[in-house]
DNA sequence: CTTTAGCACTCCTTAGGCATGAGTGCTAAT
DNA sequence: ATTAGCACTCATGCCTAAGGAGTGCTAAAG
């Protein structure tokens, strides 16, 4: 990619209108450029710079006689082979961390929390995936009774996540009885993950038709039940949504109103969050990369989380492709790594 | 209140305006309540009609050449003493029931369909405040070690609600000591609200002081540590938010914001629904009635849902003060009622 | 060959002016 | 009590003109 941009002055310029952008959100001119950054060269020949960047496809005119605005492909090379990537300093750390305030409670809590820490200090919207259930490792399963063949499934995953089912059975069944199964069950599926637990359970079953172990046989019944359901989906939390309003490319109401409905949908949006989750370190997906049709002007940066080793979900922050990568991206990576260490300290 | 409207044409006239006001969201004139409401008289009767309105309060003009808009004086008369609530069709009825496609696989998963429900049939934004765990009854709890010191509890009430807390303890137990625990506790507090679990609780420790039972005392220490969390908090669900910015009320993207915010809080509008949990049957709020500052041009439909006598939480609709009342009023009370059987029959 | 000054040109933005039309309030007649 | 008529107000849309930002090109200078 580096050989995209000529000279050393011209990738200089590249990096100025970008930098210029992001702070303003208005097409840059050669004027400024010449004046603002140390150049010292005029602005005439800045223009000819620009014009060679915009030939190159890394800049448009959104009118004749407009500045230059970055594409996507212009943002892409700046990130990639311009931007260097600072640490975040220790006192940004250090006010991260003071922003979990109090201890653990709920992983639940723990992840929403993430996405406020994330919104607040990007100022942008701030999302983190839900750890898939299958993926997680099995803790325990208990079964209650709720009324006459009503009973509900709670599903304790060692990442601390909790699940619950309620379901319908054909007889009633006694909460003793139940408790036997569950004994049973958590002696049986200790460190599988749940998607091997599915497979066990299904394995069993397959042998169970021939020993006719009542026991054995109704239990199968009722966990094959408990997991049929979401084991598969994951949820996303988004906070800071409303930080979006202040970027004025999103005035447009119309815009806002695509934005706004993809995060009600959200399907969308934990499919690219999924994506990003295998590959690990930080991901950047600017406007149309994102393949969420019609978000141009939005870009993702995202980094997976883990507990121990084991990967649970991607967090990230959601913003104009015009935002401010510099910080941002260290931000994400730090929250991520931070989140991972504290998922892994208490549970 | 009847009072406050003169003579019988004056009041149709009231109604008239209201209702071209709600389907047109501009402000209407003399000329076309004559024409298109057979009242029979020329727009200067009508003119005269207005002008005594405006002297009530009951409308309003926005500048002099303008037509006239309700005021929400206009509107509270209009529903408490004008609009007659119609039942909702049997069709519709059948709509909704059959958009809760599945049974109740989990109670969240219930209520968050249920706000999807609500935005869909109002086409503005669907509200559902969870319960309230202090009042709901206890069922069952669960104690989990999740590694050394972190322990989890699971707290299972009555109506299918389940809330877990992560929290660390002095010196490790085991699973096995953990599961007598639990054993002792979901025999002594069957039955118990679970604010009068913790009465309960905070009882039997005073005692305890004296009888010095250790199985007892470690119990009793756990449980409390478990309770201590959230038990009054509430969440709500919001969906079709988006719904609302094809409202032309909120073109106006500084109005948009103020509503988005006030989402993303939540705690206002957790308080006001809160509120309106005591008062059985449907409650309206009309712009600034509800109390939250600056939301004026937005109207809450609001009423509380139950599993059998148990009042558990509410739910309801919120759009701009211009929505269609006599449509959006019985929708929200069948769906409470809807989703209370639903409550009831499967838990 | 690169840089720069100069200049004509484009096109967006803003403000003012004007016509239009919706809607009112008032008065006088019915 | 109702209505017709009329003068008046004000928002809206459209047009034009002025201003300004920024460009591309050319020709001269380094």
């Amino acid at each position: 990619m580096k050989q995209l941009v000529r000279g050393e002055r011209t990738r200089r310029v590249l990096e100025a209108i970008i930098l210029e952008y992001i702070n303003a959100g208005v097409p840059v001119g050669s004027r400024a450029i010449a004046k603002r950054y140390g150049l010292n060269v005029s602005p005439a020949t800045i223009r000819n710079d620009m014009a060679d960047l915009e030939e190159l496809g890394l800049l448009y005119q959104p009118h004749t006689s407009a500045g230059r605005i970055p594409t996507e492909l212009g943002l892409r090379v700046y990130i990639d082979s311009i931007l260097k990537i600072k640490q975040l300093s220790n006192a940004d750390r250090e006010r991260i961390r003071r922003s979990y305030k109090g201890g653990v409670a709920r992983v639940e809590g723990l992840l929403k929390e993430t996405s406020k820490v994330l919104s607040s200090f990007s100022n942008q919207a701030g999302v983190v995936l839900t750890p898939r259930l299958s993926l997680t490792v099995f803790k325990r399963i208990e079964f209650v009774r709720l009324r006459a063949k009503m009973v509900m499934t709670i599903l304790v995953s060692q990442a601390g996540i909790v699940h619950n089912t309620i379901f319908e059975i054909d007889g009633d069944i006694s909460q003793e009885e139940l408790d036997k199964y569950s004994r049973y069950l958590n002696d049986m599926l200790q460190d599988l993950t749940l998607h091997q637990v599915k497979a066990r359970l299904l394995d069993e079953m397959k042998k169970e038709k021939v020993l006719f172990d009542r026991l054995l046989s109704k239990t199968l019944e009722l966990s094959q039940k408990a997991l049929q359901e979401n084991i598969e989906d994951s949820e996303i939390y988004i906070e800071g949504r409303t930080n979006l309003l202040d970027n004025p490319e999103f005035a447009d109401v119309e815009k806002m109103r695509r934005i706004f409905n993809a995060f009600e949908e959200k399907s969308r949006i934990i499919d690219l969050l999924d994506k990003s989750m295998s590959a690990g370190g930080v991901n950047i997906f600017i406007g149309s990369e994102s393949e969420l049709l019609d978000m141009e002007s939005v870009s993702f940066i995202t980094s997976p989380y883990a507990s121990g080793d084991e990967i649970l979900g991607t967090l990230g922050v959601i913003g104009p492709t015009r935002m401010d990568y510099s910080r941002i991206i260290p931000l994400v990576d730090y929250t991520a790594k931070l989140l991972s260490k504290m998922l892994q300290e208490t549970l």
